[in-house]
Formats: C-alpha cells, structure tokens, sequence
DNA sequence: TCGTAATCTTGTCAATTGTCCAAACTTAGT
DNA sequence: ACTAAGTTTGGACAATTGACAAGATTACGA
C-alpha cells in the first residue's frame, strides 16, 4: 500500500495476530495473503476479492490460499479484523498521548482523522465496510467497535470542555462529531471533488466542534 | 418498498423515464424489473443483485430480463438514474419552496434530510453506492451529481444568512453540512445503535450548522 | 541425517453467473 | 381477421467461483 500523502500519524495497513505454531514460511504466506486481499479491496472492491485473484496477486497457488483460509469467508473475517484492529491501535495510541489543552487536542485529533480519510485506503475501505455491514453482522460488529473506541477519545476531551455535560448528551456529541467527519470520506476522500479543500473543511470542523463541545448545553436537547 | 419512518416528505423510491414505443405490458416489466431490483439491493446489497435473482423477485423468466436490459451494466445504470433521479426532484422541489426565514428553513431541510438517513432504503442504498463509485466513473458521476442539488439549496440558504461570505467558501462551508449529515448514515440510520438518538443529532446539527453558516468569516480560512 | 509436521502443487467438482438465441405467444392497429 | 411489432419462453453456452483432496515438496528439530 503506496503512501500517497505525507501524514503526521500513518495508520499501519493490517495489525496481524501471532499465528500459533507453524514455520516462518507460513506466516510469510499468511500475512502475504492478507496484503494481496487488501490490495484488491482497495483496488477494485470487495466482490473483485475471489481467491483466485488473491493467490495470483501474492504469487501462490489456489490450492495454497484455501491452505491457510478454508474458506473464503474466514479469510475476509480475518482481513476486516487485521484492518480494523490497527485503527483500534492508533486510537489507543492516540488516547492515551498527553499533551496540550484539551482544545488543541480536539482539533489535533480532527485533523488526524481527516487527513487519513485523504488517503486512497481509507476512502476506498470504509465506503466497502459500510456497505457490508448492512447484510453481515460480523462486519457490523466490528466497524463498529472500531467507532466505539474512536468515540472513547472524543469523549474525555468533550468532558473536559464541558464538564456540565450530561454523560448521554456528550456520547451523542461525541458520535456527531465522528459520524460527521466520517462523511467526509466521500466528499474530500482520494480523487473526490473538494479534496484539494481539505485544509478548510479541517478549519470548519474545527471552529465547529470546539464550538459544539463548549457550548452545548443539556436544555438544548430537551424534548419538544 | 415498505415506509419504516413517518416522513414529512417520502422521496420516492425511483424515478423511471418514460419508454419509447412498447406496450403497457411492457412497461409494466421494465418497471417491475427496477423495482425488484432495488428491493435486492436495499436488502442484500449489489452482489446479490443478479439477474437471476431479479427475474425471480418479479415473476419473470430470466431471458426476459434480458431482453428489456441485455446486459446487466444497462439495468444497474437504469436502477441508479431512478434512484438518483428521485432524489432530484425531491431537491429540486425543496429550492423552489417559499417558506420562513432562512435559518428556520435551513433547519428544516436538515430535519428532512436526517429523517431520509433512518429509512431503510436510503441507509442501505447509499453505503453501496459510495462503495460502487469508487471502482465506477458512471456511478460517482451520478452520485455526485446528486450531491451537487442538494448543495444548491443549502448555499442559497447560507448566502442569505451570511452575505458576506465569498463564493468559494460557501460551497465549502455547504459541502460541509451535507456530507456531515450523510456521515449520520452509519451511525443513525435504519438499525444503528444511534438510531434511537437521531432527534438529539437533528438538533445538534441545527444549531451547529446555523451557528456556522451564520458566524464563519473567511479570515478562518486563509492558509497558515 | 532422518522423520514428521507444515506447506505447496495439481487437478477436479458442482454451483452460479452473464449472455445469447430461436421459436412461440400477445398486443394493437388496420 | 391479418399483420407487424412487441413480448415471453425455454434452453444452451462458456466463464468464473468456492471448495475439496491426494500427493509432492519443504522446513526444522531430534
């Protein structure tokens, strides 16, 4: 996966588990099994991903691929863990960074995202994953955890702002703020329209959410 | 397609052209066709959708499918104008409503749009098309051509309440508040986990946006 | 070095897919 | 009723897919 933009924060393309006993040949062929479905995903999308594809992609044989994935299912299973599990490692990362105020964190953390959603893996992945998760409770699952603990980072800094603010309303903020900026993604992504404008939306989201996280008040999400 | 949501305005589901020439019989199938369609794709996704499967959900044999579109790619651009084509109107009609004052207008039209989002079709629908578009120039034409419409109202609205505003950055701030809301789809829409909370996003995004179209200035975008 | 577990090759299998076609049947206007 | 255009049917085709298995080859510790 080529870096097509310099970024402060790269996330790691996959994030894969020790494989239990075996030779170093098969955790080679394991993991380039992996790289090559990413690949593909990002390329040419999830139903472009068959087996046959996957094993010309990394130099094995069919036979090889279903060696290591019975089935294919287990091998997207094991592809959409790998992925999500190296954002859930940067966010945690991230989490537990101390630094400046908890203004500055927030619109640093904004920036982090957004400038990820630029790249061609990101904006190519999610849209696939969103799509997925719809018709398979696996993906569901674990696209979600993966906000969760975005979310978790959001959290403290929203409290932090705001300290008035009921533990309900601040998780709904908190998703406002991730579910917005995730709809950047089609908008400002790799190769979308207004993505030479990244720099301003960033200065929007910005302004916005710490505006957002500072003034929002409990009464104001009062039922009609 | 069944309604899962009182709307104020239900978007219809497909916009079909009018048939050259044919029957009422056939018409009758190339709708059917479409029809049956979308129902695969909202509710098992684009793979799912095939010929075969079409033929089934509508009654017909598969060579007839075939002989109303010859080649799948023809049926799913069908499939895709309708979509797309509903949603226009739908837009078109919003901008050529009189009504209130801008911002109560400008609320209004996010409400709208933020409702659309926990419909079954709109939420399944679009994540596919996201998805689609990045492998397919027609289907990220289309869509982005959606995009554009529903900008124009929203950039009327903020013109009105920010006259000061430049051009550049109005489409900005505009491009802004729509993908923001689209993000809600993964997060609120039909069966998410904060589909129960969409009234608390509907006015956080209220008072978010009206406070940014009323207050962004464009010395809060100039470059470091 | 030797033996066993791990990895790899090769080929096959049924199932599904999009596309195509020739013949039969319907419809609507004359 | 006749006709020409529109529609429907049933079947066929090659291509692709995921899964599977028997045997060859390789890695690595005893």
């Amino acid at each position: 996966m080529p870096q097509d933009i310099p970024l402060k924060f790269q996330v790691p393309d996959l994030d894969i588990p020790e494989r239990e006993g075996g030779y170093a040949r098969g955790r080679d062929g394991y993991e380039q099994i992996l790289r090559a479905a990413l690949n593909l995903l990002v390329e040419h999308g999830h139903q472009a991903m068959t087996m046959r594809r996957i094993a010309a992609a990394c130099g094995l044989k069919l036979g090889n691929v279903t060696y290591y994935f019975p089935t294919r299912e287990e091998l997207v299973r094991a592809l959409l863990d790998a992925i999500i599990r190296s954002y859930i490692v940067q966010f945690d990362a991230i989490q537990h960074e101390e630094g400046a105020s908890a203004e500055a964190r927030l619109e640093e953390i904004c920036t982090l995202i957004l400038e990820d959603i630029r790249t061609k893996k990101t904006s190519h992945i999610f849209p696939e994953l969103w799509a997925m998760s719809n018709h398979d409770p696996f993906v569901m699952e674990r696209v979600q955890e993966l906000y969760v603990r975005a979310r978790m980072v959001l959290n403290e800094l929203i409290a932090e702002l705001n300290p008035s603010l009921p533990d309900e309303e601040r998780e709904v903020l908190a998703l406002f703020i991730s579910a917005s900026m995730e709809g950047m993604t089609m908008f400002a992504g790799y190769r979308k329209p207004f993505e030479p404008r990244m720099r301003w939306i960033e200065k929007i989201a910005a302004k916005s959410f710490v505006s957002l996280a500072r003034t929002l008040t409990s009464s104001e999400l009062r039922d009609d």
